[in-house]
DNA sequence: CTTCTTCTTTACGAAATTTTAACGCCAAAC
DNA sequence: GTTTGGCGTTAAAATTTCGTAAAGAAGAAG
């Protein structure tokens, strides 16, 4: 039922490995993204901003310090790493290098899980990232703060309105048909009630618009879907 | 505060490693407090208010794990265990118990300074972390001397009420979820237990709003959350 | 042992949200 | 002109979520 699930990314070269540590972790209830090389994996952080790396020290292409000090250069995301080698100084060199945490193979997933859960506790103190927010004329949605703002009015919006409204504004410009809004808001079995999101998006013109029945902001395509854009 | 001057409490039964630990953490530069006993341990904490504890989890008067969770129901302050079990259950409940890290002995000293840096370092860029005052409208929060203000009034709050307030006031603005509260102030496996915030956040607001039936601060976000803002 | 504080449990009414149902509008098709 | 299908609005019932009070349980302090 919780809306924030903690995004994780997995670098890890051996794919059955990779597997099993997804579906564990996904069984967590986190989302995963996974990347099998250091170069890949460094990009991933760039464009998905995880909010924890898992990280296979042994990899084909880059050395896993290597990883660990160019992450460290501009990031501060939280590094799990996972190593064969449990030498001492390998150890204290990725600590030193900036990672969070280090367990060496073979681990127990529950202890994995564990530590994970420990080090976001730690993290998330942080309200960092907060600046997520989304703009589409006067409509103003901050993600994080769960904040939507028309102007300088303070909206407030049910869970099931909020998630709408967060799919619209993430396709700014662009048609969402009835089917995606359905099966996002609602869940795959709902795709059939389509008199939900007329009800729906009529309380959110309701709430948004300054002249609900002409509305600027939420249109519709008729037999399509919705659109969010400024049509002013 | 630096990091090398950094204040760590050492609570370890065993005088021989308990010396052994002390000398080789100050030629590190950290300053060391020790205690032996789990009572005097919370005493000493409360007296000098380390940056980091270390705890050996095999104490002669309290079990260890109940150290941990004692610690936790006000403070913050980051906590390594010691511990010469190294059973898989013993280690995921100290960590979810609220621990940040775990070593099993035998471990070396190399790592556990290593993992000391890793782990100060984490918590001094928590903007945040070190501070010791919280302020939102009239309410006002002294994590150190554990005192809330409204105004010039002194409100005196048990245990949870105090670490329920502390969550919501170092998220200031935004919506924290059911499951983040009740997973931080009870622990995880209370996540369903969603009717002990609806209990507590109504003595928060007994005791913090002017009208506890129409709260300024303390704010529902219904289906979601919680989040602490000042509402005037 | 008693007293006091705090936490947990239970119960119930109120409020908010979601779902269900019904009706009117409009434009295109027959 | 009537029908039809997609859309919008409104109102209510049903469900979920919230807030409060109060009593029992567990611990700490004296």
């Amino acid at each position: 039922m919780s809306v924030n699930k903690a995004l994780l990314l997995l670098i890890e070269d051996d794919p059955q490995f990779q597997m099993l540590l997804s579906t564990t972790l996904e069984n967590q209830g986190y989302q995963i993204v996974t990347a099998t090389t250091g170069k890949e994996g460094l990009i991933v952080v760039r464009n998905q901003q995880p909010n924890l790396i898992v990280l296979d020290l042994g990899l084909p292409d880059i050395d896993g310090q290597e990883v660990i000090r160019s992450l460290r250069k501009w990031s501060e995301i939280p590094i799990i790493v996972l190593s064969a080698r449990h030498q001492e100084n390998e150890i204290t060199q990725a600590l030193d290098n900036g990672a969070d945490d280090y367990l060496t193979k073979p681990f127990s997933t529950a202890v994995l899980i564990s530590r994970i859960k420990a080090l976001l506790r730690r993290v998330t103190k942080i309200p960092g990232g907060s600046q997520e927010y989304f703009q589409v004329g006067e409509i103003k949605i901050e993600l994080t703060k769960r904040l939507v703002l028309v102007g300088e009015r303070e909206v407030s919006l049910t869970p099931i309105e909020f998630k709408l409204l967060s799919i619209l504004i993430r396709h700014a410009g662009f048609v969402v048909t009835h089917r995606q809004l359905l099966e996002q808001v609602w869940g795959a079995s709902y795709i059939e009630h389509s008199h939900y999101l007329r009800i729906y998006m009529g309380h959110l013109r309701h709430k948004l618009e300054a002249d609900p029945a002409r509305p600027k902001y939420l249109l519709t395509e008729a037999g399509v879907g919705y659109r969010l854009q400024d049509g002013g």
